[in-house]
DNA sequence: AATTGATTTGACTAGCTATGCAGTGCCGAT
DNA sequence: ATCGGCACTGCATAGCTAGTCAAATCAATT
């Protein structure tokens, strides 16, 4: 009925001690290559297997690291959630995932988390609350809030640059000839959406032009799709609309083609943010902002490595990554 | 230096025993209400929290369950991660995250798994050798393999009726007045694909067509787009195909579309496997299969708790979930 | 007041690995 | 022959919780 061997169930057949055992899966530990031999052995008799849970009692490094996440619909996400993956067991660590509905907080996980003692935690929730940090630094658990700038000295942060990428837009419309600008967004909770918002009309305002159609949505297809509806139901409708992200994009290229019969970029130019691969998909042919995802990751994980290294968060890291314009078919003319 | 506060630590707070916290966290056990007070009042002080660790220990139970799978990319199985997370959450479970290049085995991965005691896993992909299969029955690990029928006693499975699919694909484009038939497929390695072929091939041929032009790509969109262009560079191009999944149709239909310079469905009729959201899009309108997908995650948890509960594989298990065809845009004239 | 039964409590131990420490045997050097 | 140094080995213990068992307390009954 015992479904695993112990290193002391191997000790015993190999003749040796447990130590034996132990010392022989710790690289570079002091073992006779006659011993390691009969301990391999045995543990091959008995498919053994040192455990992580012992282990972790006695070292306080589980090698888990949790990523939180508010919800996959956005490919986005899938993407930095796979690379994130893939990374983190290249250097022997494992992935808890966890889902928390977008718009609430880590608060509720944060003992869940604590009781497997991840070594770190991966946010990409848009919302962290004071509370959430102060119980993250009180336990010592490095966080790295990824694409969502955080104001404290516990939580690092990496993200990109959304108002830069905003005001670029708002240039390449003024450059196509552009009038009439809308913007269609995810939820004014999100401080990203907020950033994009922001950027864009700063820019608009400083060519004099104060009027913008806004329309808040969620992040999803049928987000963009609605958003156009209502947008072009009323007067004055826009001839470029910029939208929180691909996906928006999407649904509005197509209520704008296929329920308002405009053509898209002839009659209204679009843009997203992301990148995502459904913005090259030649229907859409979307401009965009490549978010630098792997980058993105590239620079979460080293600070997790240095957090997690340290026994400590690194503190109070910022890293905002440069987004870069993609011009497609959506604002050529 | 010390991260977390233990219940020894709480218990001398309180001027109880250890014994006395440990029953305060166990629901039905027995403690006074004074008790349970005082612990409950000095765990709030140190921001106590039982470990799993040391439970897992005793109890042999982790409440992890480890999802294995190939690629984040075809939103489907995004989708289905999404549900078995929050699913898993609902019941107290935690997930390991687990990613295994598509095309390999999970061979590899098991140890480090063993290593974490999981109390479960689940597959997504297509490989599953008898090696590892062998492997996760030895440990006693209950196994179900998502979307992949697997001929093993110990591990379960949960997919959905790719041939019966298929068969009414084949109807569907015999009805709409089609002649030449294609197929645009994933990796032969893929049981799922094959089987969605067979299903096809098999009505066709009852019907007396035995030409079908099939291509094997990936997955993947890019797969359907190149599987179109070489499709149509040989003569007696079909004017009907069947793609193994909607990431490939959704391919297959931009290449007609804005390569091959075709109508859809006027010219040519299309049809994908899955339902992802992106086939509903109004630029594709794409006819397809709906996996269910809701249910077949349902029902591999309910294998799952099953065989935990069991503390064994409840053996043997294979549900095949109907799938019910959507038809859209792509195949109507 | 004594007895019974039920409830509550604390001491103790299992569970498995990593590691500090002390010890063994062996080598070459003195 | 003795010694220091070296490579290796085993003993014993820490790490933290859940559960067993026996002891203790309490309430209720006679």
């Amino acid at each position: 009925m015992k479904k695993y061997a112990s290193s002391t169930d191997v000790a015993r057949l190999a003749g040796v001690s447990q130590s034996a055992v132990s010392r022989t899966y710790k690289p570079g530990a002091s073992v006779s290559e006659e011993t390691r031999r009969k301990v391999l052995e045995a543990a091959k008799k008995l498919h053994y297997r040192p455990s992580m849970i012992p282990r972790i009692m006695l070292t306080h490094r589980s090698n888990l690291v949790a990523i939180v996440i508010g919800g996959m619909y956005n490919p986005f996400y899938a993407t930095v959630l796979e690379r994130f993956t893939v990374k983190l067991q290249e250097t022997g660590h494992q992935v808890l995932l966890v889902h928390v509905e977008s718009g609430h907080s880590l608060d509720a996980v944060i003992p869940r988390l604590a009781s497997y003692r991840v070594d770190a935690i991966v946010s990409a929730l848009a919302i962290l609350s004071p509370e959430s940090a102060d119980d993250l630094a009180r336990l010592k658990i490095p966080v790295v809030s990824f694409n969502t700038p955080v104001k404290n000295e516990w939580v690092s942060s990496v993200s990109c640059d959304n108002a830069g990428g905003a005001l670029q837009i708002a240039d390449l419309f003024l450059e196509r000839g552009a009038r009439r600008f809308g913007y269609i967004g995810g939820p004014s909770d999100s401080p990203a959406n907020e950033e994009r918002l922001a950027g864009f009309r700063e820019r608009l305002t400083e060519r004099g032009i104060s009027e913008i159609a806004v329309v808040e949505a969620d992040f999803r297809y049928e987000g963009g799709f609605q958003g156009v509806v209502e947008m072009f139901s009323k007067p004055n409708s826009p001839d470029a609309i910029f939208c929180a992200n691909d996906l928006v994009a999407i649904g509005a290229i197509d209520a704008l083609r296929k329920k308002i019969g405009l053509r898209v970029p002839d009659d209204v130019l679009v843009a997203g943010f992301d990148d995502i691969p459904e913005a090259s998909w030649a229907a859409y042919d979307l401009t965009t902002f490549v978010q630098d995802a792997p980058r993105m990751v590239d620079e979460a994980l080293s600070i997790l490595h240095a957090s997690i290294a340290a026994n400590a968060s690194v503190g109070e890291v910022r890293i905002v990554i440069p987004a870069k314009l993609v011009e497609r078919g959506t604002t050529r003319r």
